[in-house]
DNA sequence: ATCCCTGCAAATCGTTTGCAAGAGC
DNA sequence: GCTCTTGCAAACGATTTGCAGGGAT
């Protein structure tokens, strides 16, 4: 079954309906495989001639979200980012406070401990977040060539 | 030097002046030992017939953030939490998502890894924040007493 | 047909800011 | 006295929501 069916199944199942507007911001978001935030979404919409409204954008997500299919995070900022959950396993953030670039990665060991403070802590872990802030490789490389 | 004394330095310094209102904000701030958010603050000030505007309380918490002496979170659900610095080392958080109840833990174990990822990357981390959500140990014993 | 959806604009919520009056140095 | 501060209310930016008209089943 493919990303749009499950969807289409996921609509069905709570008795909503499949429209034009669901299916377009659906398709602009698995057509992305970086992070987006409601408002990226909602321009690229506007400018490939697809208008879809604000509200729509952001009720669209919350089902997107429910559904399982989006993965929304915050990742300070004031504005929540998603991403598609297709092809994208579990993952924390590296995050580049001077160009914004967020890198994934995923380390197992760590997952590990973190099941053994939860243990510890008589605590039933459902998600978690992990952001690592800081200057990315190429940031660096740029502040020791600029002499500003 | 206390804590009081750094913060006047930290204005003295800055040619910022140490006025009544940042003193009772300082105050405020660290007669709490848990996490708090603006709000919190500005209402408890104004209870215990100390008020200072929420203006004021925003513009004083960036400065203490500033100073050095107070942290700034974002766990999530819009506002920020804060907390003091002092006798507070490094931790992370466990947030339990039926009350609310945040309990905190550190684990050098972790964050060796993450330096290691960092290391990986060529990423220069300058902080890093993770929050693991779930439900916890008394919110879990209640679950199963009540039958609801 | 029925009920769900949409766009719009107004409403919210946390937080920030311009401005005129007031307090620290 | 000069400058930094304060409180107020208006401004903000992201997100939500009430409503009346328009589509999906």
């Amino acid at each position: 079954m493919t990303e749009e069916e499950k969807f289409v199944q996921f609509l069905r199942n709570a008795g909503l309906k499949t429209t034009q507007a669901r299916r377009e911001v659906f398709r602009e978001v698995f057509s992305r495989h970086q992070h987006f935030d409601a408002d990226d979404l909602y321009l690229k919409l506007k400018e490939r001639g697809a208008p879809v409204s604000r509200a729509t954008v952001y009720r669209t997500l919350t089902l997107l979200v429910s559904s399982g299919l989006v993965r929304k995070m915050d990742l300070g900022e004031g504005r929540s980012t998603f991403e598609h959950v297709l092809g994208h396993p579990h993952h924390d953030h590296l995050i580049c406070l001077k160009c914004s670039r967020i890198i994934e990665f995923n380390n197992p060991a760590i997952e590990e401990l973190q099941k053994g403070i939860c243990a510890y802590y008589g605590f039933k872990m459902l998600s978690h977040s992990q952001e690592l802030y800081g200057i990315c490789e190429s940031c660096i490389a740029e502040e020791e060539s600029d002499v500003d």
